[in-house]
DNA sequence: ATTTCCTTCACACTTTTGGGTGATTTCAAT
DNA sequence: ATTGAAATCACCCAAAAGTGTGAAGGAAAT
């Protein structure tokens, strides 16, 4: 099994940790010198952390990658568009005017345009599209377009 | 006079190490339980001034800038998605965030759900999806699916 | 004939979107 | 040190979208 650059860098850093506090542990059983010098002695911990802070936090910050050009050929063989899926369609049970609705929707038409387009009232609109989003199972629009495409039910 | 932000950094931090010892002088002076719990002090005091240690390299530390350019040079085959278009996104100047909104709102998500996921407010993502409708030149958030889809700035 | 589905529409109501304006903070560049 | 872009957020207001219910005509199937 091996580390990561990070991951030895964190267990450098423990174990320095533990060693120090196993330093100090052991400093106090051989002098009891902190009672009387807490607070410089607390001073010397919190130096020392911060310094080992520091450095670790020097240690573990990545660079970030700013700029990146990509030169590219593409070569596209630009087959014909997938088929619509009539299968789906009709495993959906959606109808002929839903799928009206449906493509004219996802070209991010209002329900108001929608509505002029296909020469019916707003209100009919909003049944079909509230059908649809029942059909494809979603809840916006947004949804039905990308759904719709993505199974290929409309380009 | 007034001071820089490095300055104001340091000096946060410097009363705030004060602060925390003061804290700890009084705590000793309060109850006098460091001196059966030494090891459990010392641990604590270390982990918060590494802590602190972190957070002021972080701070003060500017992030080391890496430029890479990648020349390569791609075949796609039809099946394949097409590269996203930077040039395009930054001939629009669409920003970073901006494209993050962009492409939940593709996928069909309702503004409340991008600031959820984003970890934002709702007024923000708003704010952001108005300026991407300026910068896509389009009314609504199905057309922009439509438009950076096409312009091959999302997938 | 009866049933079923599609299509059309209405109305009331709630939620979501979008527009406009302004403020703050942070960061990078000058 | 100043400036500008980006990102964040608030508030108000209007428009659009979506939900629920009900209804009516027509076509196709039973």
């Amino acid at each position: 099994m091996r580390l990561s650059t990070k991951h030895k860098e964190i267990l450098i850093y423990c174990i320095s940790m533990a060693l120090l506090l196993f330093l100090l542990k052991w400093l106090e059983a051989r002098f009891i010198v902190f009672n009387y010098r807490l607070d410089f002695f607390i001073g010397a911990i919190a130096i020392v952390f911060t310094v080992l802070g520091i450095w670790l936090a020097l240690k573990l910050v990545k660079p970030k990658v700013e700029t990146r050009i990509i030169e590219k050929e593409v070569y596209i063989d630009n087959s014909a568009q997938t088929e619509i899926n009539q299968k789906e369609i009709a495993k959906l049970g959606i109808s002929k005017r839903e799928l009206d609705v449906l493509n004219l929707m996802a070209t991010g038409l209002s329900n108001e345009e929608i509505a002029g387009k296909l020469f019916i009232s707003l209100n009919t609109v909003k049944t079909h599209s509230s059908n649809i989003f029942l059909k494809l199972d979603v809840k916006r629009r947004t949804q039905a377009a990308e759904k719709a495409k993505r199974l290929n039910i409309i380009h």
